[in-house]
RNA sequence: GCCGCCGUGGUGAAACCGGCAGACACGCAGGACUUAGAAUCCUGUACCGAAAGGCGUAUCGGUUCGAAUCCGAUCGGCGGCACCA
């Protein structure tokens, strides 16, 4: 076959007939199968794309051979980074660059042949899409999730922007690998937090990848603890967050963060000089060395004190920076003989270290942190671990000086960037008013065209004067805009619900269109969005539904992460390794269906491996032998009345195996052994065929079998021996084949006899026998009497249809 | 340090719930057809052994009639979190 000719001729067809659309009229049972968008980067598609794309198509035209209504929609997280980067360097704006590539991949995104509904396709930096990105922001705020605060943000000096703490990795920027330093702006911040437990809780129901979740679970960091009030000397109160507050009666001494509010306050005259000079001096030191555990703990002391409510004792107060403002209350108490951390402070700076737990029914060696018997803590002495802990939280609670408490290690989601290529951030700052949003009747807040790119540390927005200038919403005076946009992540936290209204002009969507067609069924993409997208989106999703526009809690019941192909090296592809291969030599060679059938064949889809083309040519040589063997078959004359014995039994047998193998494999997202299972049947086909006297209507029917089961993986193709067949209407308009159970149920199968578990030979047993019927049957057989030599037999094992065990 | 995942032929990989390890392919070897073969078809292919047979899923041990699969320890790899109190 001509494959690019036949490509061209069924896309056409198929754009023609309004194929790939969701039909929004049918009965039947929607499916929403999505790909994560990608960013209109370069200017070709890469095997990723086909890998993540290819395989899911497979699937969502197999969920419509099926019966169901498949929406599977496409489009373009278009705002970010690269684009303005790109500008910078070449002077091409980004808007221009970005509708190029955009294009480029438009047409090699229809030449893959996937079953794309582009009538919904949405770009992230449209007017139309960015209007209800900041319509998303404007909502946020108004429910007191948006919220604007200075903090110690994470700043990276090469993009010129902040990051969010998800945006951070190993103290380096995500996306290029700059270390970011520290600096204190304010910024707007999305109140992720608030959904901590909730995120928390709805993993447990979803239908992701454990890893994913336990990621996810990882990431938003629950420890349930108790909070404890120690009052300095001056009347400051100093809130510490602890697990183990059944270590409290050994506290000597509390820490603060350096970057603690009360620091100034309580630090005495005599001691301002060393504590000055210790907060210069670890503001200076990087992140990176910050959070090494190997790194020797210093600190200094305040000159202050304050008292362990429990037991009335005076502790002093140090100041060092192995406690984190951004953790907990940014101050922690120290016990020295049961935590590691303030074990080598205490002995480093001479503090005393008071044992209150001792190991059950053993020595107690210092420092001892897992949990025991409380010690020389009045009338707690005695209680072990939990016990201890809530016994002792409840006696804090009493005096009023604490009690339980639940802490997150997720923060809030930082969501300004002061960077050009983005959504503007809708908001208006009034000397007057303060911190207006946009109203929403004034939305888009237009990105202008005409700006100056000078990485400057600056949005470029801030110097376009015309853009800045604005009135206040609330006055009516002079005003500036917030010059800063919104992280790229904003956008694609709610494009899967724009997708399914995605020409609305009155809403983001409407209530009626999500309610068809969300939550997203299956959801395919990257597993390094684990904490970021997919964090975010279900974030988003919740507070929609709280703000009444949605009613459901998660975004994405399914979710599968597709493996990642790495250059034939065993390295990431990149240009600094010189590895990429490019998928449009293979695709040019062989089209698109060998390709996207080798990709399913060569790899376990979710493990990926290095690329090797091996195998390339075997999976072409398959399709040919399949259009050679149907062709063949299809111009045989009709038989009637063709005997139906043992040999068209075995056949039928591989045609039904075939059925719920294939059927069952591309469910689990399982496509080498789908496409194995087809390798199978098509064996199975050619072997009968090969027989003097066949059953015809069988062997037509068994063809025909094929042909609908291995559709879904070689569209085009299929399409196109469908028609050459006699086939009426699309293929993919054809009942995916439902196996015969009957087929499936053999007179007799082979065993494998085994005595004393050692495999002796193999026999046919009927099946139905009774356990009675297969032993005698066994014992019968002349290599089981060798091995047996008239010895009684003990037990008899007998797995159904597999195997047989004579115990003696 | 903590959490999670993984380790199977020369290669990519299979193996549902504990039941014939290596499906399906690639590669390789041999053969057929052929003027020719990089085409097509057939046969073989974990390893050791001529064979009978033995042995085998990182290593060691355990549970079981039976373990790639379950349990414990060790080694190696990958991913996440990490001075998180």
């Amino acid at each position: 076959m001509d494959m690019k000719e036949i490509e061209k001729k069924w896309q056409a067809r198929w754009e023609k007939a309004k194929f790939n659309r969701f039909n929004e009229k049918s009965d039947k049972p929607k499916c929403y199968v999505l790909e994560m968008f990608s960013y209109p980067s370069g200017a070709k598609l890469h095997i990723g794309h086909w890998y993540n794309y290819g395989p899911t198509d497979s699937y969502a035209r197999f969920k419509r051979m099926q019966g169901y209504n498949v929406f599977q929609p496409i489009g373009f997280d278009a705002f970010g980074l690269p684009a303005e980067n790109y500008a910078i360097k070449t002077g091409i704006h980004p808007k221009d660059s970005t509708e190029k590539n955009i294009a480029t991949m438009e047409q090699q995104l229809r030449a893959m042949g996937a079953m794309f509904d582009w009538s919904a396709e949405i770009k992230t930096c449209d007017e139309s899409y960015y209007k209800w990105t900041q319509w998303m922001f404007l909502q946020l705020y108004k429910r007191g999730l948006a919220y604007r605060k200075e903090a110690p943000v994470n700043w990276c000096p090469s993009c010129q922007t902040v990051l969010a703490n998800e945006q951070v990795v190993d103290g380096r920027c995500e996306r290029c690998s700059t270390q970011v330093v520290r600096k204190h702006l304010t910024q707007w911040f999305f109140k992720i937090t608030e959904y901590a437990e909730e995120l928390l809780n709805g993993l447990d129901d979803l239908d992701w990848p454990e890893k994913t979740k336990a990621m996810q679970r990882n990431w938003i960091g629950k420890s349930v603890g108790c909070e404890v009030e120690f009052e300095c000397e001056t009347g400051d109160k100093i809130r510490v967050f602890t697990t183990r507050c059944d270590t409290i009666y050994g506290v000597t001494y509390v820490v603060l963060a350096p970057e603690h509010p009360l620091v100034a306050k309580i630090t005495t005259p005599g001691q301002q000089q060393a504590v000055g000079d210790y907060i210069v001096e670890t503001s200076k030191i990087n992140e990176i060395e910050r959070l090494s555990t190997t790194r020797e703990k210093t600190g200094v002391f305040t000159g202050a004190y304050c008292t362990n409510p429990v037991n009335g004792k005076r502790v002093p107060i140090y100041i060092a920076d192995y406690v984190l403002a951004t953790y907990g209350t940014g101050a922690v108490m120290a016990v020295p003989a049961h935590d590691e951390r303030d074990f080598a402070f205490a002995t480093k700076y001479g503090l005393p270290i008071v044992k209150v737990i001792e190991r059950q029914g053993g020595q107690t060696e210092l420092p001892f942190t897992e949990d025991g018997i409380v010690v020389n803590s009045l009338n707690f002495d005695g209680l072990v671990g939990e016990e201890a802990r809530s016994e002792i939280a409840n006696y804090l609670a009493k005096l009023g000086k604490g009690g339980k408490k639940v802490n997150y290690r997720l923060r809030d989601w930082l969501v300004s960037r002061q960077r050009y290529w983005g959504a503007p951030i809708p908001v208006i700052h009034c000397p007057v008013c303060g911190a207006v949003p946009v109203p929403e009747k004034d939305l888009p807040v237009r990105l202008p065209y005409d700006v100056e790119f000078h990485p400057d540390g600056k949005s470029p927005l801030a110097k376009h004067e015309k853009f800045m200038h604005a009135v206040c919403p609330k006055c009516g005076g002079e005003a500036q805009r917030d010059p800063d946009t919104l992280d790229t992540f904003v956008c694609s936290s709610w494009y899967y619900l724009r997708y399914a209204d995605a020409h609305n002009d009155k809403l983001p969507f409407s209530r009626e269109a999500v309610d068809r067609l969300l939550p997203v069924d299956t959801y395919v993409g990257g597993a390094e969005h684990a904490c970021m997208h997919l964090l975010y989106a279900r974030f988003f999703t919740k507070a929609l539904r709280d703000m009444g526009y949605l009613d459901f809690d998660e975004p994405f019941r399914r979710l599968v992460h597709q493996g990642v192909i790495l250059g034939p090296d065993g390295n990431r592809m990149s240009k600094s390794h010189g590895n990429i291969v490019s998928p449009d030599e293979y695709v040019q060679e062989y089209g698109s269906d060998a390709f996207r059938l080798y990709l399913m064949f060569g790899f376990s889809y979710t493990e990926g491996g290095p690329w090797s083309d091996d195998g390339i040519k075997a999976i072409a040589k398959f399709l040919d032998r399949v259009e050679k063997l149907i062709l063949k078959i299809c111009q045989y004359p009709e038989e009637e009345g063709a005997a139906f014995g043992s040999e068209e039994k075995q056949l039928n047998y591989a045609r039904n195996y075939a059925i719920q193998r294939v059927s069952h494999d591309l469910e689990a997202f399982s496509f080498n052994t789908a496409v194995a299972r087809l390798m199978e049947l098509v064996n199975a086909i050619n072997k009968y065929d090969a027989l003097d006297r066949r059953n015809i209507p069988l062997l037509k029917a068994t063809a025909k079998d094929l042909l609908l089961l291995l559709a879904p993986f070689a569209p085009h193709f299929c399409e196109e021996l469908w028609q050459q067949t006699g086939g009426k209407g699309f293929v993919f308009e054809q009942s995916y084949p439902k196996e015969d159970a009957a087929a499936l149920v053999l007179d007799e199968s082979e065993y494998a006899v085994q005595v004393n578990s050692k495999i002796v030979c193999r026999a046919m047993f009927a099946n139905g026998s009774s356990r009675e019927e297969i032993q005698a049957r066994a014992l019968s057989l002349a290599e089981v009497q060798a091995r047996v030599n008239g010895s009684p037999v003990k037990k008899c094992i007998v797995v159904p249809g597999r195997l047989v065990n004579l115990i003696v």
